[in-house]
DNA sequence: CTCACTGAATGAATCGTTACACTTTTGTTT
DNA sequence: AAACAAAAGTGTAACGATTCATTCAGTGAG
């Protein structure tokens, strides 16, 4: 009726149970015809393991835990995607948390994982964890940061350089003619988007008459973008700036559909012709936009994939020097900032 | 050193391990001043909960195994974040799986979420997995379907009637003008795809002179539906369908890519004048397409609540009616089919 | 003063697996 | 044929939390 142990397939191969968890686990140390007798038994008894058990007496889970900023973001999904995919080869799981902006729920998974003794942890931190993370290495569950670099190197991390990639999106408005930019993200207290403003707004500065202003959001979603579209639009077209960065492409998504939305009396707006927008993280959504969506790439797959693969250092060698991967952003341009004079050429 | 135990929390506290455990669980035992010892004491050792021992004892997890096909369909996030929602008013956790739709994937997932004795599975299956489902329940893990029907309601299930869906998606296309509907969508396997198909070729057949072709696909991805708007467009003129019923929004929006692709030599097709084109799901990236994607809309965030409550009513009462809760899909018109008519008055 | 009762706390048994020290079998070498 | 090594298999002690029968102390009734 209820579920089979290993004693019940010991029984029923007639072996003992430390061979069957020997055909479990080494497989090597016990001989051919026994494997097979015990696989048949495990076979027909319909035998599955209990991880819980196996779990407390290993000490650790097969599990690794990851949390992200935002599951709906498919930036984050991708590098989820790469990690699995890597874990996978090393027997191990991913199970994915979504923070969602949020202390407390970023809090809540990292008890949870801690509770669950996971393999260990990857996590695309919102607060201020450190102390959190320092304490969980000390208990054996190691931690690689993801999409953001450690404060003083006492984690490991994959990122790609924002700062630069902030500098990428401003440079290539600038040399397409604008002027006026328009930065639309929040918090800023999420690093990734300060670094963004970073970079753009250094850019900004090596250009004489060029200017960015910050419009502030208090989430990266297609909502605040479309909310911080209105209110452009809303706007004297004279104080409209002529280019929009967005802090990734959901935001860009949403100011683009407030930009494009008939306003009732309101002169319709175009993009790229009255203003130009870029988006950052390059999904699979960015070129199927109303109008395809410049933007900048990164490697998501490949960054969880690289995670997974330090975090299995780190776990097997836990004294192993931190390492900092830094991969490079990517421009990749499209019809939303189309430079004004091929235009005009029309 | 290493993590501190029932035990060393009742040593500092002193108490006994019962004690502990009975604060954990169980605080109305214990007398407010024994609780607040032993809170105390869990809060200076920094004792977390070892869950796989707890699980062990318990029999099962605390966790809800969530198992749909595509991770990167909206659509099942949004229902994840429902269900999540629920499930934490219950103390419960959900994890995803993505089982890609591919058979082995699936079952590894079932495996693996057995293996874990979860509380309890959400599935969205793709093969036949009634069987395996049904030893699962014998063994005391409930399952209730998402989005898809029960075959002989052995199981409860959550879904939206997807004929109904198909039927108004056709109908809808039949209004606006259109005659040789091409409807792109696969495998024909899955029961989703094959309802909407059957759907819409009811209404079809319901009007004289419509016809309704079938462009299968092995995949529900944006990429598919790139590659089999390709094939349309490659084809002479009279030969092109003049509206398209796309299987998911994922698809119809590679679909959209093709077509407006400007191929080498081909004349552009317009959309929806040449051609008119539907969606499915209605997920939040379909209205912000190239152009805006008239759709199928499901209550997802609210089928993944309905479907934990489900799974909890069983859960605590495994011999209950099983329940078929079958949500009504709803038309969304956007640019992608405007009638023919009133593009030509313009 | 004793008995019955209640609330609080105890501690051993238990869950299913794995590791490990140990015994038995098999095979090889002299 | 003896001696030894390697291979195969055994059985039991953990792992850490929860449960539950039991003990204990205190209260009030008779």
């Amino acid at each position: 009726m209820s579920t089979p142990s290993v004693h019940d397939v010991a029984k029923s191969a007639g072996v003992s149970v430390g061979t069957v968890s020997n055909v479990l686990n080494h497989p090597h140390k016990v001989s051919p015809s026994t494997v097979e007798r015990v696989q048949s038994a495990i076979e027909t008894l319909g035998f599955i393991r209990n991880d819980a058990a196996r779990q407390l007496r290993v000490g650790h889970s097969q599990t690794i835990g990851l949390v992200v900023l935002d599951v709906r973001n498919p930036f984050f999904t991708d590098i989820a995607r790469g990690a699995e995919d890597k874990a996978a080869e090393g027997g191990l799981t991913v199970t994915l948390g979504n923070s969602d902006e949020s202390i407390e729920r970023e809090a809540k998974y990292l008890d949870l994982f801690e509770q669950q003794r996971v393999y260990g942890m990857l996590i695309s931190p919102y607060g201020d964890i450190t102390d959190r993370l320092e304490s969980m290495r000390k208990r054996g569950i190691p931690a690689v940061l993801v999409d953001r670099e450690s404060p003083n190197s006492t984690f490991s991390s994959v990122s790609v350089d924002d700062i630069v990639g902030g500098k990428l999106a401003a440079t290539h408005l600038l040399e397409t003619g604008r002027r006026r930019i328009a930065f639309v993200g929040g918090p800023m207290a999420i690093r990734q988007v300060s670094d963004r403003l970073t970079g753009a707004s250094g850019a900004v500065r090596n250009v004489p008459g060029a200017s960015i202003e910050v419009i502030e959001l208090d989430a990266l979603s297609v909502i605040a973008g479309r909310a911080a579209g209105a209110d452009i639009v809303a706007r004297a077209p004279e104080d409209r700036p002529d280019a929009i960065f967005a802090a990734n492409d959901l935001v860009a998504m949403g100011v683009l559909q407030a930009l494009l939305m008939n306003g009732s009396s309101t002169a319709v707006i175009r993009v790229p012709e009255d203003i130009a927008l870029m988006g950052y993280d390059d999904i699979d959504f960015a070129s199927a936009a109303v109008v395809p969506l410049s933007s900048i790439s990164q490697p998501s797959a490949q960054m969880g994939q690289t995670a997974v693969e330090i975090l299995l250092e780190e776990a097997a060698n836990p004294d192993a020097d931190r390492r900092q991967v830094v991969f490079a952003p990517k421009l990749v341009i499209r019809d939303s900032t189309a430079p004004r004079t091929e235009h005009l050429q029309k």
